[in-house]
DNA sequence: ATTCTGTCCTGTAGGC
DNA sequence: TGCCTACAGGACAGAA
């Protein structure tokens, strides 16, 4: 579910409420989610370590533990990660597979209704493949507009699928990969090879002032999202073309579309967007 | 080599 | 009301 901007802001709400406070219990309520290590493994190597530091790379976060071990969430469609403070009482669902409770009070829940995220213990990060496929942060200087339109000229694919390809540029999904063309007026049907200078140009600032603007707005709630505090984004008010089919495009008032590609919805308008 | 399709799982919305 | 189908913020293995 959550994209660049969603994980963005539970990395920083965990890092405001949760950094430096010490994990005392973990109960696994639904040992699914836990990969590549034994749930008993991964229940005791929490227990009684400090969570040191909580980053984020690409839609996955990093937690850094004072035992070692990185502690890695990837939430992929419906995964939640929420801090509850000492004062609330935790809310347990049927979809909480996970309650760590901290030993300066308050809880920690990973929620996730369809059980498509992971959940990781690893000693050295390298040992995850994601990271080392995964392609440069849009939002640091290791990310330029050559690099994106070297990945543009060698590619046949639809301009859509190469932003969603996390290998070109990491952390844009499929809300914002709309989004991002819909504002540089470049339709996601195009061809990577058949994309000029000047559009690789408009596209490259757009993914930063998308991401960006949405990471202001604490990210899009479409359904599932929540923060780090359990909380709706509030960047759905700007959404100008994802799941707006049949609605006007605010410039031209012509209806916005919906197309499949490689098996997922794709919004656009087919008049603003060349 | 590159690109696309199916799959993991649960819930919800819409059509009839 | 109920039943059925389509679809949902991701990532990857295996097929074309």
């Amino acid at each position: 579910m959550p994209e660049l901007p969603e994980v963005e802001t539970i990395a920083a709400d965990l890092r405001r409420y949760a950094r430096g406070k010490t994990i005392q219990s973990v109960v696994v309520r639904d040992a699914f989610v836990i990969k590549s290590i034994k749930p008993a493994q991964f229940k005791s190597s929490l227990e009684k370590v400090v969570l040191n530091d909580i980053q984020r790379r690409g839609k996955a976060l990093i937690i850094t533990l004072s035992n070692g071990y990185f502690w890695v969430v990837q939430p992929m469609m419906t995964g939640q990660l929420v801090y509850v403070a000492p004062n609330q009482k935790p809310d347990i669902l049927k979809e909480t597979h996970l309650v760590i409770a901290l030993k300066e009070g308050g809880h920690l829940l990973y929620n996730d209704q369809r059980k498509f995220g992971h959940l990781r213990l690893v000693k050295d990060i390298t040992t995850i493949n994601y990271f080392n496929i995964i392609g440069p942060e849009p939002l640091t200087n290791d990310f330029t507009p050559a690099h994106l339109a070297a990945s543009f000229k060698k590619s046949e694919r639809d301009i859509k699928n190469i932003l969603l390809d996390h290998t070109v540029v990491a952390g844009i999904g499929n809300i914002y990969a709309a989004e991002i063309l819909y504002r540089a007026h470049v339709s996601p049907k195009r061809r990577g090879s058949t994309i000029k200078a000047i559009e690789v140009d408009h596209v490259f600032k757009e993914i930063r002032a998308v991401l960006k603007l949405a990471i202001e707005h604490r990210g899009s709630s479409m359904r599932n999202y929540r923060d780090g505090l359990g909380l709706k984004g509030k960047f759905n008010q700007l959404i100008q073309v994802y799941a707006r089919e049949g609605e006007p495009c605010g410039v031209c008032r012509k209806p916005i579309e919906r197309i499949v590609q490689s098996g997922r919805s794709t919004f656009y308008c087919i008049k603003c967007q060349k």
